[in-house]
DNA sequence: TAGGCCATCTGGTCCT
DNA sequence: AGGACCAGATGGCCTA
């Protein structure tokens, strides 16, 4: 059966292919390797042109740059001789202690992609959507993405619940969002004091959508679709009711905000009145199937 | 079958 | 020098 929510550790390259490699091809390699390297002095020749965090930037912005400018040698050709001292001590080592060098780097590397899709799970765990045996998981996009929003949105009602506090406490506003609130839907369409109807105060009230009231000018990644690229993970879902959930969180905020189906709202007005892990634990069990069946 | 997503390998670069 | 980080390439799996 095709187990969803285990789909990455599920993986048939999960189970250490360091071994099946070493019996794959493994030329007798058993003694250490570390000996091979030869020390040599020159570091990186290569010019910094840009600086790590640069480049990071620029790549995670879809941009692809150092690289491309030049002075990358074309990967699996033959590689370049002056890339670095180690590429020369590599050509000192012998067979065997080049691979156990390789299997080495290789099994870091895998460490270190699982270590950090162990944190993607992590993420996805306190990410307000569906998550459960008939879900599969947010890819990993999708949760960045979806994350990103879901911080705006609570910035944004944290922001509010501030501006709330100072008129409550530091004005003399007698009228607090008078048994407002009323079922949700366009529930603050009045121009309450201090719960002004207005868009731009009262921006978000879906978690996962992109905030498109959240203003597109605050998301100066958005221009990335963020909204498109959230798209329901449409044939990911095995339940109905997980395609429910989902499209929930895909749709867009259609006609104007509305509490998200069964949700509370997370503005501050009716933060007031809820309990405030709503936030956490109700905006799953309420509204979210995987709440529902959630095994964690 | 095409496209999306993913894991892994690999070489390059930067940092400690 | 060694490890961490990054990005390109490759191939497998899954779904529409």
């Amino acid at each position: 059966m095709d187990s969803d929510a285990s789909l990455v550790s599920s993986r048939p390259s999960s189970p250490e292919p360091d071994d099946l490699f070493l019996t794959a091809r493994n030329k007798g390699g058993g003694g250490g390797f570390t000996g091979g390297t030869v020390s040599s002095s020159t570091q990186s020749d290569s010019p910094p042109e840009l600086s790590a965090e640069l480049r990071s930037a620029m790549s995670a912005a879809g941009v692809v740059v150092v690289d491309k400018l030049g002075f990358k040698s074309s990967s699996s050709s033959s590689s370049s001789s002056s890339s670095s001292s180690s590429k020369k001590d590599k050509k000192q080592m012998t067979e065997p202690e080049l691979q156990q060098l390789r299997l080495k780097i290789n099994s870091r590397e895998r460490k270190r992609m699982h270590d950090l899709n162990i944190a993607m799970d992590g993420l996805r765990e306190v990410m307000p959507y569906a998550h459960g045996p008939s879900v599969r998981k947010l890819s990993k996009i999708a949760t960045l993405l979806l994350a990103r929003n879901y911080i705006l949105m609570l910035t944004n009602s944290l922001e509010e619940m501030k501006r709330l506090v100072s008129e409550i406490y530091g004005g003399h506003h007698a009228g607090f969002h008078p048994a407002a609130c009323p079922g949700g839907m366009g529930a603050h369409s009045a121009p309450l004091p201090g719960h002004p109807a207005h868009p731009a105060s009262h921006p978000v009230h879906h978690p996962i959508l992109p905030p498109a009231a959240v203003s597109s000018a605050s998301l100066p990644g958005s221009g990335l679709s963020a909204v498109s690229s959230i798209r329901p993970p449409h044939g990911l879902l095995k339940s109905p009711s997980a395609a429910a959930a989902a499209a929930a969180a895909a749709a867009p905020l259609g006609s104007g905000f509305q509490h998200w189906g069964g949700m509370p709202c997370p503005c501050s007005m009716c933060q007031v009145s809820a309990p405030p892990h709503h936030h956490v634990s109700g905006m799953g069990t309420a509204s979210l199937p995987r709440l529902a069946t959630d095994t964690k």
